[in-house]
DNA sequence: AAAATCTCCAACCGCACCCGT
DNA sequence: CACGGGTGCGGTTGGAGATTT
């Protein structure tokens, strides 16, 4: 039995607030303040839910509320806490004076997840996708030396691999993938029908760096498992962690933010100041003290010091993405087998593919539906 | 010019937590 | 301790306006 409504929804008006309505909100708190929203609509002669009237007022009718755009001072924090936090949007607006939570929110969802992936960078979790595929590439151990003849009917998509179910992935989480991935090389390239392969990956020009992003992106977006509002779903996360085999289900991850906008030439020039960078790694480090304490407390009690003019100027330049193949050195040298060119990417699926299917012959059953 | 599609954001929903009784 | 009302929060939706076809 779930929780009664707060009120009766079928004699309330809904939707679109009017003036004449927020007037009235306007004089009811004037007069008597905020507080036990519940009695605010009748108090104020409004048809309305006291929820609604909370929102209304929280959202929109604060006199402290700012309604104009976002300044890029406030776009560069909101991803830098969103890396630190996650999707704790409320601690998130406590950082930007006159934001709501909703206001952040929409934001990201609109904007700024959108521009992360345009660089290249997955918004969940904030990490380059080149390194996500590399990453998927070592998955549960798998070696990177593959020393196989070619097959054209190879198996890691025919079938749940028991090493992902077992240990790292949901079969739930499995099929999603699976799925978006099937859908996603659809929309990409129509002819392909039925993918039973990684095979299917050779089937379109993988240098195209604004298609890549979606596979993971969408993979981990669009799984219930990963709707959750933690800093990372535990999709995406595993595959991270079992690059440094770290625990399979632990933030730890060898990857910073600080690093990844170093390996940026341009970024790296601007950004060599000693203090500035440590600031802006202590600002960025997920197992730092600043970004951790936020997730913990009220980040009220943080003091976090923005360098997010450096980081700015990353995103302003706009090759992070689109130059990440070509710049990746560093933070990505493990990574280069897979990330330093289309036609290693795919021979490195390629490759995990036939051993794997050396391994596991059995997984060849064709009539396998990997739905 | 009209229809279709996309973008954006206000508002809603349901759950969880807090706190007084 | 249990219960219930109030509130906070994150995810989702609906629709107005903008843009594209």
């Amino acid at each position: 039995m779930g929780r009664p409504p707060c009120c009766d929804k079928s004699n309330v008006k809904r939707g679109l607030w009017t003036p004449e309505e927020d007037a009235k909100i306007l004089a009811y708190v004037s007069n008597h303040g905020t507080g036990n929203w519940t009695l605010v609509p009748k108090k104020a002669g409004l048809n309305r839910c006291g929820k609604s009237c909370r929102l209304r007022w929280t959202n929109y009718l604060r006199p402290d509320l700012k309604h104009d755009r976002f300044a890029p001072e406030e776009e560069e924090l909101i991803i830098k806490l969103h890396e630190a936090i996650g999707s704790r949007w409320s601690l998130i607006a406590k950082r930007l004076p006159g934001r709501t939570d909703n206001d952040v929110k929409n934001y990201w969802n609109t904007k700024l997840r959108k521009k992360l992936q345009k660089m290249g960078i997955d918004p969940v979790t904030h990490k380059p996708f080149s390194q996500i595929f590399s990453d998927f590439g070592n998955i549960s151990g798998i070696s990177n030396t593959g020393n196989l003849n070619k097959s054209s009917n190879t198996s890691l998509m025919s079938e749940p691999d028991h090493r992902f179910s077992s240990s790292i992935l949901t079969a739930t989480e499995i099929s999603c993938f699976k799925k978006t991935m099937h859908e996603q090389v659809q929309e990409y390239n129509p002819t392909v029908t039925h993918p039973t392969s990684w095979d299917f990956l050779a089937q379109f020009p993988i240098h195209d760096t604004e298609k890549l992003p979606l596979f993971f992106n969408e993979a981990s977006s669009s799984c219930p498992s990963s709707s959750s509002s933690s800093s990372t779903s535990t999709f995406t996360q595993s595959y991270y962690c079992q690059k440094s085999q770290a625990p399979l289900i632990s933030p730890t991850c060898t990857f910073t933010w600080s690093e990844f906008l170093l390996s940026d030439p341009v970024f790296s020039t601007e950004f060599h100041h000693q203090e500035e960078r440590s600031n802006f790694d202590e600002m960025l480090s997920p197992t730092n003290s600043s970004a951790m304490a936020m997730a913990q407390n009220d980040l009220s009690s943080c003091n976090i010091t923005s360098t997010g003019s450096n980081y700015r100027s990353v995103c302003d330049h706009g090759t992070v993405g689109n130059g990440l193949e070509e710049n990746n050195n560093a933070a990505a040298a493990d990574h280069a087998a897979y990330s330093s060119s289309a036609s290693s990417f795919v021979d490195g699926i390629l490759d995990k593919d036939r051993e794997l299917h050396s391994r596991f012959p059995q997984l060849l059953d064709p009539s396998f539906d990997y739905y």
